[in-house]
DNA sequence: CAGAATCCCGTTGGATACTG
DNA sequence: CAGTATCCAACGGGATTCTG
């Protein structure tokens, strides 16, 4: 199983070394704790105003927040609309790269939630390996 | 084919609140930059030892491999196989559990790697609407 | 309400030197 | 070769205050 695995791995890359680079910078960029949240609340509620997006989060600073959200806007991830009215009124909505990207990222929550157990299960197990040692 | 694909993504996950900070925190252990090079890395090349790593990965200083391969031995994600030799000799490889989670990741990369040029178009656009105003 | 600005501290992570 | 140990700079990111 293991081998097949790594065959179908293997051959889905081109791996060309100068997009590899861009690639990993965009990983390394929208790989972050906020940025995944943040995607997975857009996808469960389609608009958000920025006071929903900051109590949804719940433990993200309004610094973070903000920051997390340009950065989202910059990279084409999600729209931000605002409505000239007193108070102010900000709607945050992902574009269909954004949600593209909640697709992809789909897959490693899942794994996370299906393999959940078996990490725990590891730590244990090399826990209990450093203290006989 | 937006909501089609919300419909999908909100259709999967079970939502426990308890079991989401579980899975953010193995997100967030497992979504770094390094750790998903040398998961790249060691489905390339199934079985390495330390130098090798070292040199595939360009740029990562050895502190940080040291650290990272830990990390992922704690997890259960590569085993490590040290060989009593002089000098010492250490092989790194993915275990299934880590085989899994690169197969998801994949979902990811190859999402970056289709959009590369969507997200640099977006972020001409919006470097051009700052300029304006 | 939605943010901008400021202050400040903890952690990350690189560079270097040493060891079995 | 495969680390460990130490030092230090940079950055992330929280708390607070102020504004249109």
């Amino acid at each position: 199983m293991a081998d097949d695995l790594r065959h179908q791995l293997m051959t889905l890359p081109p791996s060309d070394p100068a997009v590899d680079r861009l690639v990993e910078e965009i990983i390394g960029r929208v790989a972050d704790k906020w940025t995944m949240l943040l995607i997975e609340v857009l996808t469960e509620q389609e608009v958000c105003r920025f006071s929903e997006l900051a109590r949804a989060c719940e433990g993200i600073s309004q610094k973070m927040l903000t920051q997390t959200l340009r950065a989202m806007e910059r990279d084409g991830l999600v729209t931000r609309t605002v409505y000239p009215v007193v108070p102010p009124k900000v709607e945050y909505r992902l574009t269909d790269l954004g949600l593209g990207l909640a697709k992809a990222f789909c897959g490693v929550w899942l794994w996370a939630e299906a393999n959940r157990e078996a990490i725990e299960a590891a730590r244990a197990a090399y826990a209990a390996a450093q203290e006989e040692a």
